[in-house]
DNA sequence: AAGAAGGAGGTTA
DNA sequence: TAACCTCCTTCTT
């Protein structure tokens, strides 16, 4: 791993850069153990003595998915952590069918676990597009919408600046790149190799199963009719606003709700929110000075509002969700 | 210093 | 024409 802290080839980083740090150190106690990859690089399903903890650590209150997939925690001294295998039962020895069954049990949580996180990265995936107006096959990306996510990457897991090394690139020239490519081209070369690969990786996905595909987007309610309908529709400010909050393991650290019944939120990063709406808008020179402009002209239009109790940075949705 | 408020003119789809 | 974008001044925290 050429960049120190951040663990390439992991959804679970992709998704919660903010736990790098629990991750690498957990890692690092298993650093001698290497799991297969699977898609999106998620470690096989048969080696579930170390996988479940990586579910614990991720379960915060930002990550109120992994706590629905989770359920109730499994204290750590239950968890079969680095514990060997079980070994195959010798020929005549009576199998604990007990066992057994706990066995089998396992394997299925651990099937509907790999399925929600599966279909978590594909949400992301789902909504990053969305937010940025791009494909979601970097295939068919442009130039621009290249930049567009190599923007976005950096800014969404705090990379130093790596857009300027890909200048002129489609999505098919970026694809046709091989890993050690990335990592000549950059100290973090291998993370943005291991995000572009997660996004092929769900490309390739949904052209397996474009009805599972379908299924998801129509039962994902996070969107409002106006964008679905009409996808190619310039995305109001209030709108890409709203999107940030509905999605609280991606954004919570640059904006979050303070009252979501009441509709009242801070953006907690004025900077990071002013520089995604400039990418999403292809304004490199926005800043929260204007991007406050625009959300006061919605005063006016009864969209946007300060609270009763006016406070810096917090807002209020005149129509909650 | 950073944010809030709002006027005014410009740009884009 | 709407929805910003940009720049600006004045005031507040």
């Amino acid at each position: 791993m050429g960049s120190p802290g951040y663990a390439a080839h992991s959804p679970l980083y992709i998704s919660h850069p903010h736990h790098i740090d629990t991750r690498a150190a957990w890692l690092d106690e298993v650093e001698d153990v290497k799991p297969p990859r699977s898609l999106f690089g998620l470690p096989e399903l048969s080696w579930p003595g170390v996988y479940l903890p990586c579910y614990e650590r991720l379960a915060t209150e930002e990550n109120p998915w992994v706590l629905r997939m989770i359920g109730t925690p499994t204290p750590p001294a239950a968890l079969p952590s680095r514990t060997p295998e079980p070994s195959p039962a010798k020929p005549g020895q009576a199998q604990d069918p007990r066992s057994e069954m706990e066995g089998q049990v396992e394997e299925r949580c651990l099937e509907q676990v790999q399925t929600m996180v599966v279909g978590e990265v594909l949400k992301d995936i789902d909504t990053a597009c969305k937010l940025l107006n791009i494909a979601s096959d970097p295939l068919d990306w442009s130039c621009g919408d290249v930049q567009k996510w190599l923007l976005w990457t950096e800014h969404l897991y705090k990379l130093p600046q790596l857009s300027t090394m890909f200048q002129q690139l489609s999505g098919r020239d970026l694809c046709s790149m091989a890993e050690a490519d990335f990592k000549h081209s950059s100290q973090f070369g291998d993370v943005l190799y291991a995000h572009l690969d997660i996004w092929r990786s769900a490309a390739a996905m949904k052209e397996r199963c474009p009805t599972e595909d379908s299924k998801s987007a129509a039962d994902d309610d996070s969107w409002p009719d106006v964008i679905c309908k009409y996808p190619n529709q310039p995305i109001h400010l209030w709108q890409f606003l709203r999107e940030l909050l509905l999605k609280p393991h991606n954004y919570s650290r640059c904006i979050r709700w303070v009252n979501k019944e009441k509709g009242i939120f801070k953006i907690e990063d004025s900077a990071h929110v002013a520089r995604l709406w400039g990418i999403r808008k292809n304004r490199p020179a926005m800043n929260y000075d204007k991007l406050s402009r625009s959300i006061r002209q919605y005063y006016k239009k009864g969209i946007i509002r300060k609270p009763d109790v006016s406070r810096r940075l917090v807002y209020q949705f005149v129509n909650p969700v």
